[in-house]
DNA sequence: TAGTAAACGCAACTTTGTTGCAATACTATT
DNA sequence: AATAGTATTGCAACAAAGTTGCGTTTACTA
């Protein structure tokens, strides 16, 4: 096992043979430690003070961890993306909820978004997203 | 019955109260008519020529329009809003399917999306969406 | 028909994200 | 350990989507 996040985020990203920047390590060494989807801006302000990295370099590294697989985007009413680490095994049947007054989104992974009606003809389905939205225990 | 979508449309906004104008009138006629969630850029489009509207007209006519509930806004992955006219009676079950190549959205009226799952202690659900992703008869 | 408040149109601004390019820093190799 | 080469980074400028302020026009009321 892993002693920290930051330790296994390397690993992670060393396995694909990309480079193991400091940016990415600790961006997804982050997100692994968080249990909710965040967005680009807390990222930002969390990376604050002296470790600061630039707003195109987060974009970047958000959008390469989305690309290998170790992290998913999540869009809500707000139009801002969310990013979380994919922990599951069936990273297909994503379902959210996202709080309508506070706007903050989290994953409600022992839900598995089911469709089995139909489809109009010619139509594929690939994947499912079921968002409940509604009061978190904060703002309820 | 009404004839036309446009006189339908003026009905339905005179009820309201407010002013009967002919952007809101022509928005929601066009809104009716389609059977499907349009972006403000293919509404901004299809009111082109002589009758054309201000950019931040159609974007404050949307919004009333969604305050009175004859529509409702959807959000897919391109983060753009698209509009669709309300005529269901249970406006709280959306559920979508969203062409993950060309990006347009249609609704699934004869879908109710339902969740009868926990959620976390505190947390209160008002509202269920359902988006089915996947590639359309032309796309596919 | 005239008065008046609600809508509109324009210009400027904000937020969120993207692109091009020169500077920097990983990594492999010597 | 030092070096070289290229993948990343940082900066500046750009782009798309949406918002705000304010003076002008328009739809409704009297």
């Amino acid at each position: 096992m892993f002693i920290n996040f930051q330790e296994r985020a390397e690993a992670m990203i060393r396995r694909t043979g990309d480079r193991a920047t400091s940016g990415r390590v600790r961006i997804l060494a982050l997100l692994l430690a968080e249990h909710r989807a965040v967005t680009h801006h807390e990222i930002e302000d969390r990376l604050g003070g002296e470790y600061k990295l630039d707003r195109v370099t987060l974009y970047r590294v958000l959008e390469w961890l989305n690309e290998k697989c170790f992290v998913h985007r999540v869009v809500s009413d707000d139009r801002v993306w969310r990013f979380r680490a994919n922990v599951e095994t069936h990273p297909h049947h994503h379902a959210h909820f996202e709080c309508t007054r506070c706007t903050q989104v989290i994953c409600l992974d022992d839900l598995k978004a089911k469709y089995d009606g139909p489809l109009p003809a010619g139509y594929r389905s690939h994947e499912i997203e079921l968002t409940v939205k509604g009061l978190c225990a904060e703002c309820g």
